[in-house]
This record gives C-alpha cells, sequence and structure tokens, in this order.
DNA sequence: ATTACTTTGTGCCATTTGCCACAAAGTATG
DNA sequence: CATACTTTGTGGCAAATGGCACAAAGTAAT
C-alpha cells in the first residue's frame, strides 16, 4: 500500500516542525544518528508516536541503527514545504505589527515579510525596519507582484475579519493570526492563531488549586 | 455521580476561553441569552460540542431558551481563575521582551506583569516600562515579595531550560515560554508555548499543493 | 559464525475525542 | 390548554489518536 494514499493527520502534521527543530539542534551538535528514544527523550515524546508519524510519509530509518539525521532533516524540510523561500506580508503595523517586523525568527527560518500594510491613513507612507507601510488598496497588486502566499494579521479584533476577508479575496491560502478572534475562512485556507492570552487563561485553571 | 469527580480533560479546558472570548463579545454587545447553536457559529464548531464541554462543570442553561450570557461567563470565568488577577514576571528584555512588556492584551484580561529579568549584566537596570531590569539573583526574593506564579520566558533558545529551571525552582508553576524549544519539566508544571516558527512550518505542508 | 543487543516499522488494541440523536423541559402561539 | 417549536444535557456510538509489543533487520562482540 502506498504511503501516499492514507491521508496524513493534521496532527501529526503539527509534530513535524518539531522534528525538524530538534533534527536541527542535532546536526549543530555534529550528532549524525539519532534513535526514536533519543529523539523521543528531547522532545519529551514516545519513541513510538515519533515512529509512527515519520511512518506516515516512508521509511526513513534503519533498524538496529536509528535515523541518519541530515537525510532525515532534508527529507522532512521537502515534506513540509520548508525547502524553499516563503513571502508575507504583514497586515497591521502597530506595536504588535512593529515587533513582528523586527522579529528575526522568521526570516532565519525562510519566511520572508516582504510588505507590511495598514488600513490607517495615518501610518501609511511610514518607514518601518526596510520598508514602506501601503494602503490596504495596494494589497491586490503587491501580493501578486511579489508573490505572496502568507498574511500575517496585526490588526485589532474589530478589523480582523474584514483584513482576512481582503486577503482571502486576493489569492492568500495561509493566515497567521494574532488577532483575538475565531477567524470564519473557507475550508481551503489554512489558519494558525497566535493567542498568549488564550493560553494563559487555560493555564489558570491548573493555577488555580496551589493558590 | 457528581461532576467534580470525572477529571475534566485538557482539551476541554483548552477551548474554554474561548467561550469566555465569545461571550464577552456578545455582553458587549448587549445580548444576554445564547444558544449553543449560536455560539458554535461565531465559533465555527458544533453545539453539541459546546454543550458536552460545559457538561463537565454543571447545568447551566435552560431548555428551548438557551444560556444567560452573563451568567455563564461569570461560572467559566470562575472556574478558569478568571476572577482574580495574577502576576508574572518577565525574564528576558531583549526585543521579543519588550514587546511582551508593551502588549496591552495581558493587562486587559487581568494578567500583570509585575517585574522583569535578565541574565545579561548590561540589561540589567536598564528601564522599560514601568519598572527597572533586575537580575536573575533577585528572582527568588522578588517572585515571593510580588506574589508571582506565572514566568514568561523570552530568552533565546539556549538558556531557556536554565531559565524554565530557575523559575521552577522558585515555586513557579505556570510558565508561558517564547522560546523555541521544548521545555523540559515536572508534571506538575504547566507550559503554554508560543512559537509562531512552528505554527507556519507546519502551515506550508498545506500551501505546497497550490504552487 | 554465533550470540546478544539495538532499533525500526506496523498490526492491533486501548483510550480519547467528537458528535449524533433523543428524552426532558422549556417557550411561543393560537 | 393544546400544539408546534426550541434547546439543553447526555447516553452511546463512531472516528481519531496514542502507544504496546513483536517480527524483521540491522549492529557489536567474541
Amino acid at each position: 500500500m502506498s504511503m501516499d494514499s492514507v491521508e496524513v493527520p493534521e496532527v501529526v502534521v503539527l509534530r513535524l516542525p518539531l522534528y525538524v527543530r530538534a533534527l536541527s539542534q542535532l546536526m549543530s551538535e555534529s550528532i549524525d544518528v539519532v534513535s526514536s528514544q533519543q529523539l523521543g527523550s528531547l522532545l519529551q515524546m514516545t519513541p513510538a508516536q515519533i515512529r509512527k508519524d515519520l511512518s506516515y510519509f516512508g521509511r526513513f530509518g534503519k533498524q538496529g541503527r536509528g535515523y541518519d539525521v541530515r537525510f532525515l532533516l532534508h527529507e522532512l524540510q521537502e515534506i513540509l514545504g520548508l525547502d524553499r523561500e516563503w513571502r508575507a506580508c504583514l497586515v497591521g503595523v502597530g506595536r504588535l505589527g512593529r515587533a513582528i517586523i523586527n522579529y528575526p525568527g522568521f526570516y532565519r527560518e525562510n519566511f520572508r515579510i516582504v510588505a507590511a500594510f495598514d488600513g490607517d491613513r495615518a501610518q501609511v507612507g511610514n518607514t518601518i525596519g526596510e520598508f514602506n507601510v501601503q494602503p490596504m488598496s495596494e494589497l491586490s497588486d503587491t501580493v501578486i507582484d511579489k508573490n505572496i502566499s502568507i498574511g500575517i494579521v496585526a490588526v485589532p479584533a474589530q478589523q480582523a475579519q474584514n483584513v482576512i476577508d481582503i486577503l482571502i479575496d486576493n489569492d492568500i491560502k495561509g493566515i497567521l493570526n494574532y488577532a483575538p478572534v475565531a477567524a470564519k475562512v473557507p475550508m481551503n485556507i489554512v489558519v494558525r492563531n497566535i493567542d498568549p492570552v488564550l493560553s494563559l487563561q487555560s493555564m489558570t485553571f491548573y493555577l488555580r488549586e496551589f493558590e
């Protein structure tokens, strides 16, 4: 049975980047072979889960030995589409937006923010980092010109859905949403929410009992 | 069978803040009754899931009518421990740390950052926002003095585990981790990771096919 | 070569999670 | 008050997820 025929569960896809990160770490330490056991103890998960996850995509290991770090890393990067550059635009250049632009972590992992927009006329024209803040009216053309496929939303909650709709109208397929709203999007759009407040609010459920 | 005797699944706890947010939204719109149906369409989930989730904690609704918004909101806030103030300290006042301090979203939801630390001597003594950056050596005393229960980690990956260990040694029970590492912590510590790069890296798996 | 390890890939079962569907209980209307 | 709706709370099934445990295949050591 070909592996491609089985639908890969989303939970598995969500874990792959963890493996990529751990393998990068190992490579930087000049370790060239790793077992699912070792990887599991690094990532705090069972070896069986790692092997099962990987088995959705192929057979990458060697019995009695483990996985070749460089090889597995390359394979996973290819599977995830990380073997190329991804271009994103930022919408919203308030405090949060500026922090995102200046965050070097995206660039390091081949995600490029190549344009910044804001619906607020007062922001338009300002220079942030290396580029000018553009008005929303220019989004359409810029997305095409600069081949942008990801939109990063950093506007207040109230404007978020509207911005998301505009992004989708302009063929953006992935949205990294920093706004505290449950985005409504068609099924073929991928949304990832970044919401530290929600994280804290679920954390306190477990902290209550200590106090 | 009493409801308290059943262990509440973590997935359920993770969804409660979504309900809190939606209910707050409804309250601000002066809507005082809502059905699981309506709530579900707001949050893009099935009404049955919402009812099942709530049923872990009690019976809050009225048949034929729905839920009293103000009442359910209060109940959920109490369940999550959101009916009080939570104090947190920040470790790491680099670019990311400063953005976190200046982010008004925490304050708005009753999470107070009341101290900032940094392991880098050059940062110590600097003023950021309203307070001074303290050296790590003062963490122990400050956590007690200011009754801090949450640690926010915004240091580079390499130092993260060390910082987390120190926080735990000082009786911190919850960690909001912005560092790109899989934190190793004892079972009774609650960790929430904020990692936009991981989010993007799992997103691209689904974007590949479009290009 | 033989024996003792190590480790993968996966069949299979246990557990978790999601949700259908329905009785019970309320509301609305004539 | 009767009839037609609406909606909750939940039993119970279906689907998804996790991980045990083992055959197969490799390594290491004598």
